[in-house]
RNA sequence: UCCUCGGUAGCUCAAUGGUGGAGCAUCCGGCUGUUAACCGGAGGGUUGCAGGUUCGAGUCCUGCCCGGGGAGCCA
């Protein structure tokens, strides 16, 4: 008599069919001889009718009218197609077992503080908003495997824990690694990337990584996860090519399959849909005026803040390429440009609607000599670089790669304000817990 | 690190230096289709902490603690 366990994101395939849902309780309503119940089952959300009569009396009635919110539940019943209901289904409750009955809930129905919401962020998640953002982001990490993957690349996992700084420049977080002194977090894979491209030819990582810098912005974490893809024999414009055929691809695979969590997120989708290649490109020198010409102090050799970002990014429909940057204010390890060596051969991408920089490439330097003379200059330590120069070494070549800021790619698709909302139990300055 | 705003009931917020309130949540009651349901009733407070000014401080002053927003830096 029982019907079959089914998933509410499936219900519509069962209309008439008795089934089951286990899940929770989202909601509940009622109307004396009607009680309502919200359940999500973390696919969706469906309401269940427990009517006076066959199969509930008074008496159980009032029982399921004061279920606390959140409680575990299983419902069996028949699917209907309902309009009043939400969702278009409903559940015609037949019967309710409860799993366990929750204590009250925080988080409730209406308005909350971000600083509560964040400190139960262990429950927020169970939100329909949070649940689409972050069924979206599984979508950007699962399309970009098989982006990747079709293209003939490997995943080559780096290492967290690092003797050194990549970039020297950002601030590490620091701990005892044994008798061998500190170790770090760490803040990229790419030089550990560096390397297995020419080991594997074109590779990937898709990694956390760390920042101890005290950026307290809506664009920041210290914990963020970053896919760094290194390609051999690569140059900057073979690089800047997949970049925008990569980010497209993303866009156009969430459009086409989460739809419903675009939906929940009411997200304007018309911007996604122009996200196709090829992306405008534009120097660092064009850049500038384009500010000037906005009225902005910029002077080469600035760099650009968020602000800036969102100024340039508004001339243009889709991402746009900012390539040529002054070497100066950029990482030591990039290739300088042949006509111009002030300049390097990189990119960033800045996504539309005020998102800012979701990637930063650039072709790497592939001499030793020049190498060797970079790491000098920014007074890296010498030793820690011993096995990136071997890289010069043995068999040297062009190559190029790029991190792609997961949270600022998630968050730029889902519409949403604040990248914190992007990963699941975002780390920030002033925030670690839960 | 700097700038800025804030901390009052479980939550979101009110309260001219003069008896700390409301909505939601909770509990009790009502309602035969609700849509953040609605209607009636009840309970619920060391106003972030420590000092100070004052006849009197949630309110003014000083310090500290904890957060929010932003800058720099970056993805």
């Amino acid at each position: 008599m029982s019907g079959e366990w089914v998933s509410i994101e499936n219900l519509k395939n069962y209309e008439g069919k008795d089934v089951e849902i286990r899940g929770w309780l989202a909601n509940r309503r009622s109307s004396g001889k009607v009680v309502f119940l919200i359940v999500r089952d973390g696919t969706g959300f469906v309401q269940t009718t427990l009517s006076l009569g066959e199969y509930f009396d008074k008496e159980s009635l009032k029982t399921w009218e004061r279920l606390p919110l959140e409680s575990a539940l299983i419902v069996e019943g028949k699917v209907r197609r309902e309009e009043r209901a939400p969702g278009g289904y409903e559940l015609e409750g037949r019967k309710v077992t409860l799993v366990s009955s929750s204590d009250e809930y925080p988080i409730q129905k209406k308005d909350h503080s971000v600083e509560f919401l964040m400190e139960n962020r262990h429950l927020w998640i169970r939100s329909r908003r949070q649940n689409a953002v972050l069924r979206i982001r599984n979508q950007v990490m699962m399309s970009i495997h098989e982006f990747l993957q079709a293209r003939g690349f490997t995943l080559i996992d780096p290492p967290i824990l690092t003797p050194a700084a990549c970039e020297g420049t950002t601030t590490l977080f620091a701990l005892d690694y044994f008798d061998l002194g500190k170790a770090y977090l760490s803040q990229s894979g790419q030089l550990y990337m560096e390397a297995a491209c020419m080991a594997f030819g074109k590779v990937y990582c898709l990694a956390p990584a760390f920042r101890a810098e005290k950026s307290k912005t809506r664009r920041h974490l210290t914990e963020f996860w970053m896919l760094e893809p290194e390609m051999a024999f690569y140059d900057w414009q073979d690089n800047m090519r997949l970049q925008e055929e990569l980010v497209s691809f993303i866009v156009q695979e969430v459009l086409r399959k989460k739809r419903r969590e675009l939906e929940i997120l009411e997200r304007d989708t018309a911007p996604l849909e122009r996200i196709q290649p090829p992306f405008p490109r534009i120097s660092y020198q064009e850049a500038i005026e384009i500010l000037q010409r906005k009225g902005f102090p910029a002077q080469w050799g600035d760099d650009f803040g968020g602000d800036e970002e969102s100024v340039i990014s508004q001339e243009f429909d889709r991402p746009v390429f900012i390539h040529h940057y002054p070497a100066a204010i950029k990482a030591f390890y990039m290739e300088p440009d042949p006509e111009n060596p002030d300049l390097v051969l990189n990119d960033d991408l800045i996504a539309p609607e005020g998102y800012g920089e979701i990637i930063g490439g650039s072709e790497r330097i592939h001499d030793l000599t020049l190498l060797e003379r970079r790491i000098a200059e920014h007074h890296l330590p010498r030793e820690a670089f011993a096995w990136y120069l071997d890289l010069r070494r043995y068999g040297t070549c062009p190559h190029s790669g790029f991190g792609l800021g997961i949270e600022r790619t998630v968050a730029w698709i889902c519409g949403i304000h604040h990248i914190r909302e992007a990963i699941p139990f975002p780390r920030q300055i002033y925030r670690i817990y839960p």
